[in-house]
RNA sequence: GGUCCUGUGGAGCAGUUGGAGUGCUCGCCGCCCUGUCAAGGCGGAGGUCGCGGGUUCAAGUCCCGUCAGGACCGCCA
C-alpha cells in the first residue's frame, strides 16, 4: 500500500507516529512560510502542514493526487478545528510525491456548491470526490448489505437471472438488442425477472433473491430511469401474509440501520380502494391528514351542473379540504385552476369559508342552494378560514385522482408535510383488471393492473369473470411517505386459473403460447404455490439518503433524455456495425417460444 | 406527444422600463504573506449572454423557432 494510514482515521491518540497518507488536494492555504493543506481520501479529510523543507508544495493545486510522509501531532493550542473529526491533529509532512497532477477544474470539488446536473454527470467522477454524492453510493452499498443479510438469515438463493431475453409482461416498451448470429431476431433486456423468478420456484429453489438491473423504454422521472434496480424476491409455499412480513422486516433492518428509524410492526395496512377513498392515491402519503371527502350523497339533487352531471352518470363528486385556504389571493386560487388544467382536469371548483363567519364563497357558492352551502363545512369536515376543493368526475377515480393530487400540493403548500417523518403502509387488495379503451374494431376489455400471473384472491378465484371491474388479486405494494417502494404479489400457479385469465384479457391460447409457452408449460410440472416482492431499490435509497432524485444514487445516471453525458451514449453505429449486427436481417422463422405447439395453456 | 421552469467568462448567481458585456462570490494565472481551516492582501486573464430568426434607432432583456438540462402530464408499477 502506498498510504500507512486513512486520513480520516487520524485522532489526538495517534500524535508521535509516522505516517503516509495518500489522496487528494481538497483545499490549500497558502501562507508564504507555511503551508496547509488539507487532504482528502475516502475515509475523510486531515490537515497537512508544509513548511520549508519542503518547498514543492506551493506548487500544490487542488486535486492534486499526492502521497504525504510525515509525524502526526497535536495542534497547537488554539488550533483544534472542531468542524473536524481529525481537527485535533495535524500531520507535519517531512515529504511530499505528486503521484499525478489535476487541471483546472471544470467544476469545483466543494461540498458547498452545488452545480448544475448536466455538468455534475459529464465529469461524474469528479462529483463523487465530494462528500455527499460519496455517501449516497457508499450508503446504498450498506443497503445492499442488509438485505444481503436478512435474506440469507432465511435461507434466500441469490441467483443471477439472463439479460438477454424475451419480452417480459410488465407492459412497458422493450429496450432491444439485435443477434448477429441470428439476423433479424432480436433479444428483449428484462423488464423485471419476474418469469425466470417463476421458473426458478418450479425449479425448486423455494427462496431467490437477486438485485436485478431492470430496463423499461419510457420517459424518465426524478425516480425513473430507463435501466434501474429492483430487489427481486421470490417464495414457495407462501401466502402474502409471509411475503409482506419478510418486507417488512428487510425495510424494517434499512430504516433502523441507516435512517435510525424504528418502523412499527406490522406495518398499517389499507385496501387499495380505500387508498383512494381517503387519500385519491394508491401509493397514499400518511404524513399529513386533508382526507377525501365523499359529497356524492350530500350534494345529490343539486341544479349546479358540473357537479349534477356527474352524479347522474354514476360519478362522483368529493372534495379536500386547504386548511387556511380562504386567505388566498384571487391570483393564487385562480393558480388552482392552471395547477388542475395543467393535468388534464377541466379546472377545480372552490368554496371560500370566510374566516370570520364561516360564509361560503366563491364562484362555485353562487351554484349551490342555500341547505346545500349551510351544511358543507360540515360536510366536508372544514372550518372558517378554510377553502374546498371540488372534483366531480363520471369516473369516480379520475375525480379521486385530481384530489388525491390536489391534497399532496395542499400538504406542500401549507407546510403540513413533516420532512422528518416516515410513515409507511401496504397497500392491499388491488383490483384484477383495468378497463382498457377498445381500438379499432375491438371492444373495450381488460388489461391486468400487475401483471398477467397475478393470482386473484379466494374469494374472486372461481368468478372474477362475472365482474372483472372488481375482482381482487393478492396483489400488494409498500408505500413509504407517498412513494411506492415495492410491489408484489401472489402468482397464479394452476393452468385452469391461468387460462381463464387469458380468456378474460383477450390473449389467445396460440398468443399465451407464443409469448409464455415455456413458463406454462413449466407450470404442468408441478408447479409450488408462489409469489414475492419486488423493491425500487433506487428509490428504497433515494428516501434513505434524503436525495430527491434516483439519480443521487445512481454511480452514472443518464439525464431525462436517455443520455449519457459523460460516454456521449448513445452514439449512433457505422455501416459495417449495422451490418454485422443482423439489425436487417429476414429472420428464418417466426420466433416462437419453444413449447408453442406442446402446451396450449389447459388444466395442469 | 404535451405543459411549465432554467440557460449570462471555468462553477454558482444578479442584471431594473429595451439604452455600452455591467456586477457579485468562487475558481484560474502572477506577486506578497509562518497558524490557517470556505485563509488573507495586491494585480491580471478569461464572454458568440445556448443557437437561429424577427420586432426596434437600440435586444442578455420583447416575440417566434430550435437545442440542452430540470419538474410534471401522457406513458410507466
Amino acid at each position: 500500500m502506498i498510504r500507512s494510514r486513512d486520513a480520516g482515521s487520524l485522532r489526538a491518540a495517534d500524535a508521535g507516529a509516522t505516517v503516509t497518507l495518500a489522496g487528494w488536494v481538497a483545499r490549500r492555504r497558502d501562507h508564504g512560510g507555511v503551508i496547509f493543506v488539507d487532504l482528502r481520501d475516502g475515509s475523510g479529510v486531515a490537515q497537512v502542514v508544509f513548511r520549508e523543507e519542503v518547498p514543492a508544495a506551493h506548487a500544490l493545486r487542488n486535486e492534486f493526487c499526492v502521497a504525504v510522509t510525515g509525524e502526526v501531532r497535536r495542534r497547537p493550542e488554539g488550533n483544534d478545528n472542531p468542524e473536524l473529526p481529525t481537527g485535533q491533529i495535524e500531520v507535519i509532512a517531512a515529504s511530499l510525491t505528486v503521484l499525478s497532477e489535476s487541471a483546472p477544474l471544470p467544476l469545483p470539488v466543494d461540498d458547498h456548491v452545488e452545480a448544475g446536473d448536466d455538468i455534475r454527470l459529464r465529469y461524474r467522477y469528479l462529483d463523487l470526490r465530494r462528500a455527499g454524492p460519496a455517501a449516497a453510493l457508499r450508503l446504498r452499498s450498506q443497503a445492499n448489505q442488509i438485505a444481503r443479510r436478512v435474506l440469507h438469515a432465511h435461507d434466500f438463493v441469490e441467483i443471477e437471472t439472463p439479460t438477454l431475453t424475451r419480452s417480459t409482461p410488465e407492459g412497458a416498451r422493450d429496450f432491444l438488442v439485435p443477434v448477429r448470429l441470428q439476423p433479424g431476431t432480436w433479444y428483449a433486456l428484462p423488464q423485471s425477472p419476474q418469469l425466470f423468478k417463476q421458473l426458478l420456484m418450479v425449479g425448486g429453489m423455494e427462496r431467490y433473491y437477486q438485485l436485478a438491473r431492470c430496463y423499461r423504454d419510457e420517459d424518465s422521472r426524478a425516480d425513473r430511469q430507463p435501466e434501474f434496480t429492483q430487489l427481486d424476491v421470490e417464495m414457495s409455499f407462501v401466502g402474502e401474509d409471509d411475503v409482506m412480513a419478510l418486507g417488512e422486516e428487510i425495510v424494517g433492518a434499512l430504516w433502523r440501520d441507516l435512517a435510525g428509524h424504528e418502523i412499527p410492526s406490522p406495518l398499517p395496512r389499507i385496501t387499495w380502494h380505500e387508498a383512494l377513498e381517503r387519500y385519491g392515491s394508491d401509493k397514499p402519503d400518511l404524513r399529513f391528514g386533508c382526507e377525501l371527502v365523499d359529497l356524492t350523497d350530500y350534494l345529490r339533487g343539486t341544479t349546479f351542473r358540473v357537479f349534477a352531471g356527474a352524479i347522474e352518470s354514476g360519478g362522483y363528486v368529493g372534495a379536500v379540504v386547504m386548511p387556511g385556504g380562504a386567505a388566498q389571493s384571487r391570483k393564487e386560487l385562480d393558480g388552482w385552476q392552471d395547477w388542475a388544467k395543467a393535468r388534464g382536469a377541466r379546472g377545480l371548483a372552490y368554496v371560500v369559508l370566510d374566516a370570520e363567519t364561516g360564509e361560503a364563497r366563491g364562484p362555485v357558492a353562487k351554484n349551490l342552494s342555500a341547505e346545500h352551502l349551510a351544511g358543507l363545512a360540515d360536510a366536508a369536515g372544514a372550518k372558517p378560514g378554510d377553502a374546498i376543493f371540488f372534483a366531480a368526475d363520471e369516473e369516480r377515480r379520475t375525480a379521486q385522482e385530481l384530489l388525491g393530487a390536489a391534497r399532496l400540493e395542499i400538504g406542500r403548500r401549507t407546510k403540513l408535510i413533516d420532512p422528518d417523518a416516515w410513515m409507511f403502509c401496504w397497500v392491499t387488495d388491488a383490483p384484477m383488471f383495468e378497463k382498457v379503451e377498445g381500438v379499432g374494431a375491438q371492444g373495450d376489455g381488460w388489461t391486468a393492473v400487475h401483471h398477467p400471473f397475478t393470482s386473484p384472491t379466494a374469494e374472486w378465484a372461481d368468478r372474477f369473470e362475472t365482474a372483472p371491474d372488481q375482482a381482487l388479486a393478492y396483489a400488494y405494494d409498500i408505500v413509504c411517505n407517498g412513494n411506492e417502494i415495492g410491489g408484489g404479489s401472489i402468482r397464479i400457479h394452476r393452468g385452469d386459473v391461468q387460462k381463464r385469465v387469458f380468456d378474460l384479457l383477450g390473449i389467445s391460447p396460440q398468443e399465451a403460447a407464443d409469448k409464455f409457452g415455456f413458463l406454462l408449460e413449466a407450470f404442468t410440472f408441478g408447479p409450488p404455490p408462489h409469489g414475492g416482492i419486488a423493491f425500487g431499490w433506487d428509490r428504497v435509497c433515494m428516501l434513505l439518503t434524503g436525495a430527491d432524485s434516483i439519480r443521487e444514487v445512481i454511480a452514472f445516471p443518464k439525464t431525462g433524455g436517455g443520455y449519457d453525458p459523460l460516454t456521449g451514449a448513445p452514439t449512433p453505429i457505422t455501416g459495417q456495425q449495422r451490418a454485422e449486427a443482423g439489425i436487417d436481417g429476414k429472420p428464418k422463422q417466426a420466433a416462437q417460444a419453444p413449447s408453442a405447439a406442446a402446451s396450449a395453456p389447459g388444466p395442469a
